[in-house]
DNA sequence: GAAGCATTCAAACACGTGTTTGAATGCAAG
DNA sequence: CTTGCATTCAAACACGTGTTTGAATGCTTC
């Protein structure tokens, strides 16, 4: 039972490296069981076929995926934003484990199959909510669409270095992503984005 | 002569459309000729083998892409910058052409093969350079690294809708992309953008 | 030890793929 | 008309794929 529960955890390590690195269609399934040191009727046997595995490395992944720092609910706005950037840069920018967690969402993205709905309502809405929250704060009465825009503003900054990586490498070959270039950039947004929304609040009231 | 041309042309009108659809990978050579109406030995004849066709299909496509809009030269800083967000979102939002451009690029974000070299040697760099040069105006005596932060912040914010569209169609269902509603993102963006701005050009000169 | 069960295994199957072939076609020049 | 050339075509080839099979294996329980 141990060793069978064994080959399906490895099954699920290995297929997750490779659909990461492959994508759904390019990951074989013999590549994968060959890398689990398992035989191809294993996934056969364990999941029902490939998709099935697709679907539970999905699962397992996120599952273990370690859980957004708790927010300081004291703090005034502008700390918890700063905390919400540097948290989210953070798991974007592999910092954190299994550095293909981040690319098989970013397949999701170009490519969405059924489990994207599932990531979207149990870990994006979340997070984008939490972000809205802060926002809907910095906007006094703002309407949901200025709400929304603004959101995205700040989600979008971090976001990029994430999507937009193999891009940057090929702009800026020397632009290396170290702690302390993701603690400067973590930085940069806040600022950046604290005074944008200040403009934004502006615009709005002015509008009215 | 012009049959041929006409073959040729029908190819990789029906290939950029599947390429950007379902991948390389996915795509088949059969699939595409059916769809042109050609036989399948018609893309080893004209393009050698499918990767020649892909690479054709890039040239083709952005050859053919309108070219961004002159800037206002005479204009001030925060005018063209608001220009280059305007002109940069709605090449980004389909509003122009044939829709697969942007994505044929997406794929090749996530699964950068080599036409995206290319591709950010001669349509990424340019444009960047043009954002980071307002950039630098904004943010005078700012090191390289303000400045390389502080134009992603706002590219970031455009190919975020474009990037990001899967998420947010299922995030906010009723959020429809008008030009109306496009004009809004680029007005929000330009302002968001130049209150943050300033507040780095701030946080640079209190730095020093 | 025997029976039952979960698991693993090597081999094969069925199918879709990119590619190649060699003949057929049509058109322009001699 | 005939020749030469570019192009198209149906058919086949070679290969990798996901999947399935039925037997072998090992472990637990009686």
């Amino acid at each position: 039972m141990t060793e069978a529960d064994d080959t399906k955890r490895k099954l699920l390590e290995a297929a997750g490296a490779m659909f990461a690195r492959d994508g759904f269609r390019a990951a074989t399934v013999r590549g994968i069981c060959s890398e689990a040191g398992a035989n191809v009727a294993a996934v056969k046997y364990h999941f029902g076929d490939k998709l099935g595995l697709y679907r539970a490395v999905f699962r397992h992944a996120f599952t273990f995926a370690p859980p957004p720092r708790a927010p300081r609910t004291g703090a005034p706005v502008a700390e918890r934003l700063r905390d919400w950037v540097a948290d989210f840069l953070g798991s974007i920018l592999d910092l954190g484990r299994p550095a293909w967690h981040a690319r098989l969402m970013a397949r999701e993205m170009t490519d969405p199959s059924e489990v994207l709905d599932e990531m979207v309502a149990t870990h994006i809405r979340p997070r984008f909510a939490e972000m809205a929250a802060i926002v809907g704060e910095l906007l006094p009465g703002g309407p949901p669409a200025a709400i929304r825009r603004a959101a995205s503003s700040v989600v979008a900054q971090c976001v990029f270095y994430h999507h937009a990586r193999p891009v940057i490498t090929r702009l800026h070959p020397a632009w290396k992503f170290t702690a302390d270039e993701v603690a400067a950039i973590a930085e940069h947004v806040a600022v950046f984005s604290l005074a944008g929304l200040r403009a934004s609040a502006a615009a709005i009231r002015s509008a009215r």
